[in-house]
DNA sequence: CTGAAAGCGCTTACAG
DNA sequence: CTGAAAGCGCTTACAG
């Protein structure tokens, strides 16, 4: 049955050492002598002894844990991010405490929970917090960054790429390969994200003379993408469409070619937003904005572990540019490689 | 700057009581008078306590964090499977400790890491342990779950599907409905899941005495899948395949389409399993095995939360029974209904 | 380099 | 119901 613990005591006891030289033992850069390492590893060994982490914890007021808190796990862009970051963070020997959130929620209520275990900091995805809930954990010394999210005047680093910019660029290529009627179909509205895009795209559009751009509301989903196309049909004749994100562009896809009967990219441009692997499949082969997630969540450990280490430094507010993974779903001009980079 | 955490004892001054107090007004059942929770909790209100979870985990000897390891985050159908996890744990209470496994791998190495934060139970999906390690697991009292796999002989519970059962289904389905000759492609050949979907196939198609299989491995991917079926069409003429999951399945159905131009259903039948949402989508329509993650999950959740209430609770091996979700992918006898149950 | 001792912030018998 | 006290298993000055 459940055995007795064996502590840090009993290893010294076994050893013929103090307490004090197992604890030293495993701490890196502790003054202990080789002869005593030995001793306290063989006892260790030998009763099978690892140290606790809790007990360390509290003693020593770092946890060594993150918190993550995702939402959207289901879009498939989300858990590569998550994968990538469970990967760097058990590289560096930190552990994760995972928090998932409804999509776009206020999370203000979930974060208590991850502050009452004393988390050295938090990571927020595709979701936001009140700013005075980012004070508030200002206040306790617990970092917080925003990964792929911003809100203003808030005590928060975030990191971001370049969405206005995309969108911008994305009406330009449109324009540039004389297609006539554009259309967005948009994410979750409220989304910094989907804003974003949305205004780089609509603002160039008004720039550059064009027809006002057609719009439909897709809220990330495939089956939003989907429908978003049906009623964007009934109203319109686009024969361009940049979707928020891939799922939905990959909805609106397969709407226009089994209900619409319509050719992609012959009667239809179309490019999303992700560059999530489906999007590279031979069935759909879509040209997609690629943000560039591991300098992306790179920035985010990076500013993270500084500002644990160091509560001096500054927030980050980073955007990072992006590129466009060009595949077959829309008319493009000709000069533009297989690969673009807009920087 | 990070001001003084504020503890039980700042509270009980504030209020005038003792610190016992104040830790029984967040005790749930403690004896405390109402009066006496009221000025503890105006005090913490005013102070903004909150009680360090960390302090309580080491003297309680519970951390209310469960391990939840996972791999292949990349398939769907783990992403689906970790965010019903997580909503469920989070319901109940419970923190979650995400590692993630290189796909299949052995996880020992990772125990450890695990076991050192005091976890009171660790779900492992996609991996396996070795059962020296589940035996020391149980010696430490941590009660492991493995979710999706089995190992023979390992102290662990271990919750799966008909995995065997859906093999033989399939097999027969295909062969009731008049196909010559089938053909397999694996997932990732030494996983229990993979075994087990061929052993059962293959050996239903042994005993009806029909044409003995065609076989490639796919190792669960998409890009596998692609080219498992070149494979498979460079050697034969199947025109009947059961893949070892969707995603390969979805791969097999671009080749066909793109680069053989074979129909499907017309010419090849095609069956998946797990029937993630991307087979549902217009561009797929695939018929597809369904495992009850619900049910999976919540079998998985209550038994290992009974072992960590009562270690006494007898360790569970369960088989669930899957469901066929019928599209169009398949060509199938008549009298199968849309959604079809095997018992 | 080494050990004795204090203390992290709680829970929980124990006595009243 | 309430408080004083012990103790969970460590880290880390402090003194030698």
């Amino acid at each position: 049955m459940t055995q007795k613990r064996v502590t840090s005591f009993d290893v010294a006891r076994e050893a013929g050492v103090s307490q004090s030289a197992v604890s030293r033992a495993y701490t890196p850069g502790a003054s202990i002598s080789k002869r005593t390492r030995d001793k306290v590893e063989a006892a260790a060994r030998k009763l099978g002894y690892q140290p606790n982490a809790i007990a360390r914890s509290l003693i020593s007021r770092r946890s060594n844990m993150v918190g993550i808190v995702m939402a959207d796990i289901i879009n498939p862009f989300y858990p590569a991010v998550l994968d990538m970051f469970m990967r760097k963070f058990q590289e560096r020997g930190h552990r994760v405490m995972l928090f998932m959130a409804s999509r776009d929620q206020n999370i203000d209520d979930l974060l208590p929970q991850l502050l009452e275990y004393q988390v050295d900091g938090v990571i927020i995805t595709s979701s936001t917090l009140s700013s005075e809930m980012a004070e508030y954990c200002s206040k306790l010394g617990t970092p917080v960054t925003l990964f792929n999210r911003y809100v203003p005047d808030v005590e928060a680093s975030s990191i971001c790429c370049d969405n206005i910019g995309a969108g911008r660029s994305v009406a330009d290529l449109f324009l540039n390969s004389k297609h006539q009627q554009l259309a967005y179909i948009a994410g979750i509205e409220n989304t910094s994200t989907n804003k974003d895009r949305e205004y780089g795209y609509k603002t160039r559009i008004t720039e550059r003379r064009a027809k006002p751009m057609l719009k439909e509301v897709g809220n990330y989903t495939y089956e939003g993408g989907y429908q978003a196309a049906l009623r964007l049909f009934a109203a319109g004749q686009p024969d361009a469409i940049f979707c928020a994100n891939d799922i939905m562009a990959l909805g609106v896809m397969d709407a226009l070619r089994s209900e619409l009967k319509l050719r992609i990219p012959e009667d239809v441009s179309i490019i999303g937003f992700d560059d999530i692997a489906t999007a590279a499949w031979q069935g759909y082969r879509l040209t997609s904005i690629r943000p560039p997630i591991e300098r992306m969540v790179d920035a985010t450990i990076n500013n993270l572990i500084e500002r644990i280490e160091d509560p001096s430094t500054p927030l980050a507010a980073s955007i990072e540019s992006i590129e466009l993974a060009i595949r077959d779903s829309a008319r493009l001009p000709e000069h533009i490689g297989m690969l673009h980079s807009f920087e």
